[in-house]
DNA sequence: GTGTTGCCCTGCGGGC
DNA sequence: TGCCCGCAGGGCAACA
């Protein structure tokens, strides 16, 4: 139960970068191969051993590690996926499928329970063509995102508000945790239709949106069960959760009894009292 | 364009 | 205690 969203992979960036900024990766280990997309075991090894990590960034939930050369790993954690910066000495945990050996001795390692995760190898020039991560909507956070943009697009929207902050194509990096307690900050019902809302609602969910994320990243992180950032520590903004798996407990906000729908297939935690449909 | 379902996958919790 | 089953969910494909 758990999902690293922008925050979490804001968190692994920046934990990482101090860590692996400028080493070179001297070795890797494949054990899951269909961890990597689209390079072959071989491939991959060859294009990245001996090469150095220039930098790091991120789009989205997607974690981009650039190398010298052309090449940019492409890692996306989804439900349980953990990137961790670790001495060489640590005993491998199970479910580690890939280890990169790092030029200071240390290792970086891909480790996932349920191996949705998936490594893709690009270049600068590929980025633009692999799936789901060209399509990404803009980034929250930054400038291009404004509330006349949010209005414009909602207006456009005959779909449920949930399902489409869910979309990765509207806005880049909103996970099931996030987007349940948007909504209840905005005070909007999660199957409420996306033209309908209200401008009031619309200035409320952009505040909300922007709110939220900020908080998780400032907390490094929501920490369910599985995320840890590139330190392999917890992060702490599951101590501030309004609504999301607290179905029973009271709104902090009304007191009324916190609910749980779902919406669109996806458990949808919200106060019926705040967010009226 | 939008909605629904199923798949990928393992661990966990509930029921018996 | 141990087994079975359903659920959790991000992204994607297939289909309605």
């Amino acid at each position: 139960m758990q999902m690293p969203e922008l925050p979490e992979v804001e968190t692994v960036k920046r934990t990482l970068e101090k860590k692996i900024k400028g080493l070179t990766i001297t070795d890797v280990e494949i054990d899951m191969p269909k961890i990597i997309r689209d390079t072959t075991p071989e491939d991959f090894k060859k294009a990245v051993t001996g090469i150095k990590i220039l930098r790091l960034a991120r789009r989205g939930k997607y974690l981009l590690i650039y190398l010298s050369g052309e090449n940019v790993l492409v890692i996306h954690l989804r439900m349980t996926g953990r990137l961790v910066y670790t001495e060489a000495s640590e005993p491998v945990p199970r479910h580690t499928h890939l280890i990169f050996h790092l030029s200071d001795g240390y290792q970086l390692r891909f480790n996932d329970v349920r191996q949705f995760g998936r490594v893709i190898l690009a270049t600068n020039k590929t980025l633009s063509h692999i799936k789901g991560f060209k399509d990404l909507g803009p980034e929250p956070l930054e400038k291009d995102f404004t509330r006349d943009f949010l209005r414009r697009e909602l207006k456009r929207k005959r779909t449920r508000i949930k399902p489409l902050l869910l979309d990765q194509t509207f806005i880049a990096g909103l996970g099931n945790i996030y987007v349940d307690e948007t909504l209840h900050r905005a005070r909007i019902h999660p199957e409420r239709l996306a033209c309908n809302l209200s401008p009031r609602e619309i200035a409320n969910l952009y505040h909300s949106i922007c709110e939220v994320l900020r908080e998780g990243i400032d907390n490094r992180g929501t920490s369910m069960r599985d995320y840890v950032d590139g330190d392999g520590r917890t992060g702490n903004f599951q101590e501030f959760l309004r609504v999301y798996n607290r179905e029973g407990e009271k709104c902090p906000r009304c007191g009324a009894t916190i609910d749980r729908i779902k919406v669109g297939g996806r458990s949808s935690y919200y106060c019926p009292v705040c967010q009226k449909e």
